[in-house]
DNA sequence: GTCTATACTACGATAGAC
DNA sequence: GTCTATCGTAGTATAGAC
């Protein structure tokens, strides 16, 4: 499938370069296409690079289970929602290290530092309901109504997850290595997973020391 | 002076569209000169990015004071070593939110997503120090030797406050906020800092366990 | 639906005037 | 040291053959 072909570089040249600094006549030449095949599906540059954007959105769904994570906030099963607050981050971290995450990875990257009509597409997608599913279940573990402390909370989880992405180089220098074998990557989530309890356990102590 | 408006126009715009995608023709334009000064000065477009990063790499320097940071790790002061701690996250943080912040962050998360000889260039200087001293200062605190437990300790640090920019946008949804005022960049600093210190009463109490 | 051919613009680099 | 002029290449978009 000729258009299939084309997302799948579109989505790697945009990621590495941007809509700017990608072209048209790579992209097809590297998906063994005619340059006019991107005007014909697409209609334009601008639009390789939307259909691209959404195509990028649908593939970060089913990180976790949408179902059981609702059916734990629906419950206010502050157990449950630990598990899933766990499950929600360790999927995700398991993404960033899968082999094809670098190329929808640079692209949302990119679109977030200058976020175009396509970011607003993008979380639009699983991207912002995995974020306030993150948000809602730290309000359950926690036993919380304050939600802006349960946002915070929320966006340093994240950053603790998005790094070994968006610093990549730099988490390859601090760990003195140029790849990362999978006794790190467990490594480095079995720490973010006791970093990620003892936040939560923090939030609760916060919480009843008020009451 | 002529180079120093080209380098600041320049960072701007690698930052923005990347190497391939920033051109020397709008660069001397925004920098009030001629195409040909770029050449005359820097050799050639790579030579205007290096100089950029070089820039870039300058700038990141003075976060925190070194030989303060330099002196506990020397002197295996554990106290001291996380106020050094909270300093040095707490000034990246700091950085972070800065106006001219957008310009160089860019640049680097792009080198981070595609590390070229520019990142080896920025790394060399103040990033690289501030990178080496949090995991010397995060090893002082734990009283550990455990180099690796401190690497990934300061890897999951460094992301909560990376996140900010490197994730803006959804940040932005998260809190849903289009901007983000004084009280909430005080309230994300003061989240941080009581995440760090019980990520770092965690790893005392983890080193005590197994002695 | 996919290709080739082409029009037009913008790119980086260079030469030479001042 | 800065400019203008120009060269060769590569960019997007479009038209038309098949």
């Amino acid at each position: 499938m000729i258009q299939q072909r084309l997302l799948d570089v579109a989505v790697r040249e945009f990621g590495a370069k941007g809509l700017d600094g990608a072209s048209t006549r790579s992209i097809a030449a590297q998906a063994g296409a005619a340059m006019s095949s991107i005007t014909y599906h697409y209609g334009s540059k601008e639009g390789l690079y939307l259909a691209a954007a959404d195509y990028v959105a649908g593939q970060l769904g089913g990180v976790a289970d949408d179902d059981r994570l609702g059916a734990a906030i629906e419950a206010g099963d502050s157990a449950e929602a630990r598990r899933c607050v766990h499950l929600l981050l360790g999927g995700l971290l398991a993404r960033m290290f899968e082999g094809q995450a670098d190329n929808w990875a640079l692209f949302i990257m990119r679109e977030q530092m200058n976020p175009t009509e396509a970011f607003e597409r993008i979380y639009a997608g699983p991207m912002g309901r995995n974020a306030d599913a993150l948000v809602d279940l730290i309000c359950v573990v926690a036993g919380t109504k304050d939600r802006r402390a349960a946002q915070l909370a929320a966006i340093a989880l994240f950053g603790q997850v998005l790094i070994v992405k968006a610093g990549r180089a730099t988490c390859h220098k601090i760990l003195e290595r140029e790849t990362l074998g999978r006794d790190i990557i467990q490594s480095y989530s079995d720490h973010v997973a006791a970093n990620t309890d003892t936040i939560l356990d923090r939030m609760i102590a916060e919480r009843e020391e008020q009451a």
